[in-house]
RNA sequence: GGGCGCGUAGCUCAGUUGGUUAGAGCGCUACGUUGACAUCGUAGAGGUCAGAGGUUCGAAUCCUCUCGCGCCCACCA
């Protein structure tokens, strides 16, 4: 086993192969035997599944990174783990993309028609669609294959069209005339969610509406008693002020409406209004939703394009009238003058119009949320409309247990208020979407009147027999397929082994983003059909930003393409940098002017743990390495000291794991991996590896850093699978054991309790210490790199004292580290002392000016004693001698002996040095 | 208007239930290439833990208020 291998990292000539290898291994799939038949403890994650159109970004690159790592730790447990890939249909995004293209051509849908449009974004998606998948690969995501899926999926039309039809059974899915959110450039209404609220700053206009002769009485009596929204125009006529921020709307208005117990306007209600640019005579009306004290108490009311005004409207009865068209712009049902208008150069005319006729009161500076289109940003329009709704609140209700009783959780833990605020205030939810592409709504219409709902197409209507059914032409909202994915993958409604085995997942990791969109609505749907939750925990992770905390964006163009990080700085290095910076709940900044140095610590990780790899398998040769067993007796300190540690690094990285800390697992292994395996280990060892050394001594140190390195492999595999896979393949197995298969379905390390030694971490955390110290005394004084010193070693605390001298064959190896021998030595020289007791003393005759040495040391006196009189009034204080844990209280007392001793050293050394002259 | 989160080193952030000398990466300074790695090594500088008050023997951590950011939800025209 030659091992030639370049010293340096090189992703490209690695990372394809190692995942040919990987899918050619068949390791990705799992087959629902294993659960079903032999009994395996199955571990699921369904992806967030993409748009079928999208390309990588980074933010998938974090999102995908995360569950292949927990997906790859989870099959190292042994468990039946299983990812599911897939894509979503992504209604109106995927339309809309084809539409522009379209557009290019100088055609709109409608020019080719329902059927030829459909054909036409099938073709697109067949040529382009699940480009992303393949990207997915080039990041090492090991989803299982074999299982992709698309929303579209005849198998997973079936889902849909069984949950339609159950729910409409249930009375919890109903047709209906409400106010919605109508994208008035996607032609489509839009559910809450999909209308995101933007803060704008804009105008709260004031208008006057004349009032009809026969309630000028009243008016006067109302202005009287001091009515502000009652005023008289200069040739008399009285009138009323209401305000609005979207004038366009008075011309649809059909009321204006006071509070009933509003004393002001009692007199008014029932009044006429004349209602202005409009010709229209429109009532006073009274009703409880206004607000009294809120403006002038009175407000205009347009049925047809506010929710509020529809429900004061249904209330009261008056009038309710669209006078929109589906683009916005003004219809039929306007004033001549505004026809065809868009609504916003509306506005201006209507202002214009009131103004020419004396009836603009005056305008106010007004910020407020305006919701937008989350597809297209084009402000979106409260507009009465017929279509299809979803009853959520008995949805809701499991969901929310699930939530409150812990069979569902939230990493972080905060986002669970938010779940079950949304939850408490659910509203009912509007799928129809007036698209074409995507899942058609399964009803029919027969001129009898009846309405089919049906899982298969009718062929006639089961009331009169009529073959001449038109169903529905609107599709669902693309949540609603999505909402099913936990379980439509797996081929419900058919009751497969797959759903069997697999349903109900594990995990779910997304964006908080699609919290309400997505996630709430699968937990309701998995109780709805399965009376189980689609997944046991939700973990948030947050926003991939720029360097200037922006989010990266096509449009802005501060994207970092993962493909390109992937080709230069390879997969590894893009995933621990990833995953190094995902703690909980705060987003990840990366500069995209930079992108070498943003993902610079995990190229540079990568590189180390390479070239850690490298000089194992140099040192190692080709020579058998005997097994843990066979070497016990001829452990050395170091030895006993890292495989401790490696221990230990295990530990924490499971337990890190399981609690979905996953910048604390790449943390941890960095400086398990780094700090200890190469800094320390390595460097120990080095000398016991070489060709003359003591043969027992030898092997030991072969042993244990295969050992260590196979343990270090395995546990950095789930963050980088690349790198790991490829060297591990390469070590020598203690023993001479075979392992069969590839690293990505090695044992995960977590029992080897055994390695555990106190002992030997205190031992050498005492000779770490030491050596730190005169390395620094080296520093201090400019003792030259290459040059040996003497030191000396004296006094402290026994304990240290003789673990530093028990282990002569350490030290010596320390010494080497240092570059320093160790001795004895007198005189005038530099002086440390070890924290646990202990002390290290350098001659440094000739090195130093010996005046200028006496006054900073002086300086470090005064500076020792201020911390010693601290700790001494802390002993001093009797609550903290009975209160503080008795390990706290000795740990202070440790602290103020050793700074007692270290004060009378200087002051020693600060005599030697001065020669009587202070 | 409600709710949530944040403010810790030059930058980006960790800091589990209060408890040794508050950490990391990057950046910075000095020195160093005797072959695993200069994508490196060694050492170092740099912090009133936003501010004020309180609880406690002890506070970055718990409580109250103030200031400055960010996010989510909400029908005040």
């Amino acid at each position: 086993m030659s091992q030639d291998l370049a010293p340096r990292y090189e992703p490209g000539a690695i990372e394809p192969a190692r995942y040919a290898a990987w899918q050619d291994g068949g390791y990705f799939h799992v087959s629902p035997d294993r659960v079903l038949d032999e009994g395996a403890e199955p571990y699921v994650i369904v992806i967030p599944p993409p748009n079928v159109t999208a390309v990588l970004h980074m933010g998938h690159g974090l999102n995908n990174t995360i569950q292949d790592v927990l997906i790859r730790w989870r099959r190292m447990q042994g468990r039946a783990s299983l990812w599911v890939p897939g894509t979503d249909h992504a209604g109106i995004a995927t339309q809309n993309v084809v539409e522009r293209q379209l557009a290019a051509e100088g055609k709109t849908r409608d020019d080719l028609g329902r059927e030829a449009f459909v054909e036409r974004v099938w073709d697109f998606v067949g040529e382009t669609g699940g480009a992303i998948l393949e990207q997915l690969k080039s990041i090492g995501c090991s989803c299982d294959w074999d299982r992709t899926r698309f929303t579209l999926d005849e198998e997973l039309n079936r889902a849909v069209r069984e949950v339609f039809v159950h729910l409409y059974e249930k009375d919890l899915i109903y047709r209906g005339e409400y106010i919605i959110n109508w994208c008035p450039r996607c032609h489509t209404a839009l559910s809450n969610e999909e209308a995101e609220g933007h803060e704008t700053g804009g105008s709260l206009w004031h208008l006057r509406y004349p009032l009809a002769e026969s309630a000028w009485g009243a008016a006067a009596a109302a202005a009287e008693d001091g009515a502000e929204a009652v005023g008289r125009t200069d040739d008399g006529r009285w009138y009323l002020t209401v305000s609005t921020t979207r004038p366009e709307t008075m011309l649809g208005d059909t009321g204006v409406a006071v509070h009933p117990d509003d004393d002001r306007y009692r007199a008014l209600v029932g009044a006429d209004v004349l209602l202005p640019l409009t010709g229209r005579t429109i009532p006073v009306v009274a009703d409880a939703y206004v607000d009294r004290s809120f403006g002038s108490g009175m407000v205009k009311v347009t049925p047809a394009h506010d929710p509020n005004d529809f429900d004061i409207a249904s209330r009261t009865g008056i009038e309710v009238l669209d006078v929109m068209a589906d683009d916005a712009s003004m219809n039929d049902a306007a004033p001549e003058a505004f026809r065809g208008m868009d609504r916003f150069d509306a506005r201006k005319a209507v202002l214009k119009a009131l103004e020419a006729e004396g009836l603009l009161a005056g305008r106010d500076d007004h910020t407020h949320t305006v919701p937008h289109c989350y597809r297209c940003d084009t402000v979106v329009e409260p507009r009465l409309s017929l279509q299809w709704f979803v009853k959520m609140k008995p949805l809701a209700e499991p969901a929310l247990a699930a939530s409150r009783d812990g069979t569902i959780t939230f990493a972080p833990a905060r986002w669970t208020k938010v779940y079950e605020h949304w939850m408490e205030n659910i509203r009912d939810w509007c799928i129809s979407r007036q698209l074409w592409w995507g899942h058609r709504i399964p009803v029919w219409y027969c001129d009898c009147g009846e309405v089919v709902v049906a899982r298969e197409d009718p062929d006639a209507c089961p009331k009169c027999g009529s073959s001449d059914l038109t169903q529905d032409p609107d599709v669902l909202d693309t949540w609603f397929s999505s909402q099913l994915w936990p379980f439509s993958v797996f081929g419900w409604p058919e009751k497969t082994r797959d759903l069997a085995a697999f349903y109900p997942g594990h995990s779910m990791v997304t964006a908080p983003e699609i919290l309400f969109f997505w996630v709430a609505r699968m937990i309701m749907m998995g109780y709805e059909f399965h009376g189980k939750a689609p997944f046991t925990e939700v973990y948030l992770h947050g926003t991939v930003r720029d360097a200037k905390g922006r989010k990266m964006s096509k449009s802005l163009g501060n994207g970092i393409d993962p493909l390109e990080v992937v080709e230069t700085l390879g997969a590894d290095a893009m995933r621990f940098t990833l995953v190094s910076q995902c703690a909980v709940g705060t987003d990840i900044h990366l500069d995209h002017e930079d992108v070498e140095g943003a993902f610079s610590s995990g190229r540079n990780f990568a590189n180390k743990i390479w070239n850690a790899g490298r000089f194992a398998l140099l040192g190692l040769g080709d020579a058998p390495v005997a097994s843990l067993d066979a070497v016990a007796d001829d452990l050395q300190l170091e030895d006993r000291w890292i495989l401790s540690r490696t221990h230990r690094a295990a530990t924490e990285a499971t337990r890190n794991l399981e609690r979905y800390r996953l910048h604390e697992v790449a943390d941890g292994l960095y400086h398990f991996f780094w700090g200890e395996v190469c800094d320390w280990y390595l460097e120990l060892v080095k000398g016991r590896l070489a060709e003359g050394a003591d043969p027992a001594s030898r092997a030991a140190a072969r042993t244990t850093l295969a050992t260590v390195l196979d343990r270090a492999m395995r546990l950095l595999h789930p963050i980088m699978p690349f790198i790991t896979s490829e060297l591990w393949q390469r070590l020598p197995r203690p023993g001479g054991q075979t392992v069969e298969g590839d690293l990505i379905v090695a044992a995960w390390p977590e029992h080897d309790e055994a390695w555990s030694d106190p002992e030997a971490e205190a031992a050498l955390a005492a000779l770490q210490e030491f050596v730190a110290e005169v390395r620094r005394l080296r520093k201090e004084y400019n003792v030259p790199e290459g040059e040996r010193v003497t030191i000396h070693l004296a006094g402290g605390d026994p304990t240290v004292h003789e673990t530093v001298r028990g282990q002569s064959e350490a030290l010596e190896r320390l010494a080497r580290v240092g570059a320093v021998t160790a001795g004895s030595g007198t005189g005038v020289g530099a002086h440390g002392v070890l924290r646990g007791g202990g002390e290290v003393f350098l001659p440094l005759e000739g090195l130093i000016d010996l005046a200028q040495e006496r006054e900073r040391l002086s300086g470090e006196v005064t500076r020792l004693q201020g911390q010693l009189e601290g700790a001494r009034r802390k002993l001093a204080n009797e609550q903290f001698v009975s209160k503080a844990p008795d390990e706290v209280v000795e740990k202070e007392r440790e602290k103020a002996r050793s700074l007692a001793d270290q004060v009378d050293k200087l002051q020693d050394k600060i005599r030697q040095l001065g020669g009587g002259e202070d």
